[in-house]
DNA sequence: CGATTGATTGAAGGTCCTCAACAGAGGTGG
DNA sequence: CCACCTCTGTTGAGGACCTTCAATCAATCG
């Protein structure tokens, strides 16, 4: 959990070059970004609704989640993020943020100067590439989330949700997925897709008995992720490889 | 409906310039893309879940929506689309569209050659600009879906949907907002909802009897958009001034 | 002019929500 | 070091919102 500069670097050219190739003077670029990092607690709220802060916020360790609230003050979790992330990339281009961000778990952070990140992001097309197409696979997963809530019933929408988050899990390197330990609490779950948390309950319990989840010292993990996905109806296509 | 050249320049210059400082020779470049047009029916399937079109759908009359289907077969439909959007943006960094797009009504499509536009918004930054705020803003309004769908009671969301759909086609220059005309059927409402088509007619009735909604010739128009914004207790920031 | 599309209505039912209570683990403070 | 509180998970009962199924009607289309 402590930052060192390396792993910093390391987490964010893992990403990038997921997204894009990358050369020498790219990974210079990267490597020369200034940012301080800073460890914080689970469900500390990183980026503030309506702010504009003028800097960047890269996931190192830990999980967060971005969220919005209607008026009458009911929370949706509309993604979930893990290492190598920057979670509020968008305010690239749009500096007010139209959500929060929170973490779920402790969390490391480093954090970017947003000129610093928009400079890279011009000098260097490769870098500026690899960003776009992180905003626009972004995208894509947003849309899922908009078929998964609209369209799937309880039981397959968890399923297909953890299963992403398990497939995104995996391809930043943060272990196999037959195993993946699940971070989030059910009310999360329920947050991200749209249902109470104590129907999220009997569902979980459902996949447990279906021998997909397992549940030991208090957290959950998937135990049969091929199994899962079938459940879930679940076809990574739109992940677009970032997550292979 | 006839598709003269100006029209559709007018149609691309006048989006791309709300979303960035266009210069004269930004306009030039603009003005110089190559295209073809063509005019299509209603339910025409535009562009197609799975393919890998070398050209991009610039929507300059008519409406359109995307849209996404789970294993069993429901269809979700993801966003509508009107004059000046290109509809499938995010094949400029990602080949393969994963969702289909399909038009409402009668339409006219301007197609630019994916190697044009990709030319122009790497060699115009403002132009490269433009086109990847106008893909965060539609993350921005993706976002703002998957809340919609996922915590909002059916009569307050089909009243945001329709606000957004409204302030868009405002933003677009398509008429003032009171007296807008609502193309879509009910059962693409309920398919962007994640409604029936019965029950969005239910709620339908809800709004006329509201004196928000008003049908007549078989069309429902708005007759009272700022009333229809309480109901859906919608507010435009979400859409970063692309709609203002 | 039959067939199709879209809107409408009614009845019945199911998925999911609300409300409520309780248990266990962990943290906190006296 | 224990009492207390909070957070998370769990269970039960009842009910509401929305779906499903079905039939009808008007308008458009080939």
């Amino acid at each position: 959990m402590t930052a060192n500069r390396d792993d910093v670097i390391d987490a964010l050219t893992g990403k990038l070059q997921r997204l894009a190739t990358l050369d020498k003077d790219d990974r210079k670029a990267i490597a020369a970004l200034p940012f301080t990092t800073e460890t914080v607690p689970s469900g500390y709220p990183a980026v503030l609704e309506g702010a504009r802060p003028a800097r960047h916020c890269l996931l190192v360790d830990g999980y967060a989640f971005r969220h919005r609230s209607t008026r009458e003050g009911s929370r949706q979790i509309l993604s979930f993020h893990m290492r190598g992330d920057i979670v509020d990339l968008e305010r690239l281009m749009i500096p007010k943020a139209d959500h929060g961000v929170q973490t779920i778990t402790r969390a490391t952070i480093a954090w970017i100067p947003a000129d610093a990140l928009g400079k890279a992001a011009r000098s260097r097309p490769a870098i500026g590439e690899a960003l776009w197409r992180d905003t626009l696979i972004d995208a894509s997963i947003f849309r899922e989330w908009i078929l998964n809530v609209g369209r799937r019933d309880a039981r397959t929408r968890i399923a297909h949700m953890l299963c992403e988050f398990v497939a995104r899990g995996v391809a930043a390197g943060l272990g196999p997925g037959d195993g993946f330990e699940l971070p989030m609490t059910q009310e999360q779950v329920g947050d991200a897709t749209g249902l109470t948390a104590v129907h999220v309950n009997r569902m979980l319990q459902q996949l447990r008995a279906d021998g997909v989840l397992a549940r030991d010292n208090r957290v959950d993990r998937v135990v049969h992720w091929k199994q899962l996905c079938a459940i879930g109806g679940f076809d990574n296509a739109y992940l677009h490889a970032a997550a292979a």
